[in-house]
DNA sequence: CTCCCGATAGGCT
DNA sequence: GCCTATCGGGAGC
């Protein structure tokens, strides 16, 4: 067992998709060098008993498989034509996963900035945005895990503090469903590259970090 | 700044 | 055909 398939299966989704904020996503991929960004913003999705999740009333298809990986594990999906991606969490078997929604960009901005063709927040403050920001355009990666990916979220320190977390309702999912309502997304208060926020929600200070 | 809507890819039944 | 955990532009405030 690897550190990561320890450090995914060592407390509750919920707990996890907290705790990850102000770490540091890595994407080094041969071709653009290093990427990576501050994880500002994540959605915890509950497997089978949850309606939102991919993995509800115990889906499993050659699509969906990944979600029942070890913890750690990479889960790149496609919706309409945008790429995202989560981890896999908790002990084999259980297909619960955490999506990375937002980043704060830290090394290799202008390689984002051109993946993107936009500016600004607008660069990363959402999942599919994120996944083209990296440069990650197809589902190569589905599956792996963490340890021997190039993408990697740094689980021995946390390179910023949230000052406050904020939970609410997922965004984007079927609002009919059992599991609709509960508050399993968190972002970082004021951090201006959270999806969907905003303006005057934004501490332009200090981005939210202590 | 907010709300609304059309475009878009791929897998499932 | 249907569904989906999105995005960006444009109208209207």
């Amino acid at each position: 067992m690897d550190s990561y398939q320890k450090y995914f299966a060592s407390m509750s989704t919920q707990r996890l998709a907290k705790d990850l904020l102000g770490r540091e996503l890595q994407y080094d991929s041969k071709k653009q060098g290093l990427l990576s960004g501050l994880i500002v913003e994540t959605e915890a999705y509950l497997g089978v008993n949850d309606s939102a999740s991919h993995a509800y009333n115990g889906r499993k298809t050659s699509y969906t498989k990944s979600l029942y990986g070890n913890p750690g594990d990479l889960y790149i999906y496609q919706i309409r034509s945008h790429y995202c991606f989560d981890v896999v969490v908790q002990k084999l078997g259980e297909p619960q996963g955490i999506l990375i929604r937002a980043l704060e960009p830290i090394v290799g901005l202008d390689t984002m900035i051109r993946n993107r063709q936009m500016q600004g927040v607008n660069v990363t403050n959402g999942p599919g945005k994120l996944m083209q920001a990296l440069g990650i355009q197809d589902r190569q990666m589905d599956g792996l895990p963490m340890s021997k990916s190039p993408l990697q979220i740094d689980i021995n320190s946390k390179t910023r503090i949230p000052q406050n977390i904020i939970s609410g309702v997922r965004v984007g999912i079927n609002t009919k469903g059992s599991t609709a309502d509960r508050k399993l997304r968190f972002y970082v208060a004021r951090n201006p590259f959270v999806s969907k926020i905003k303006k005057r929600d934004v501490d332009a200070e200090k981005h939210g970090w202590r």
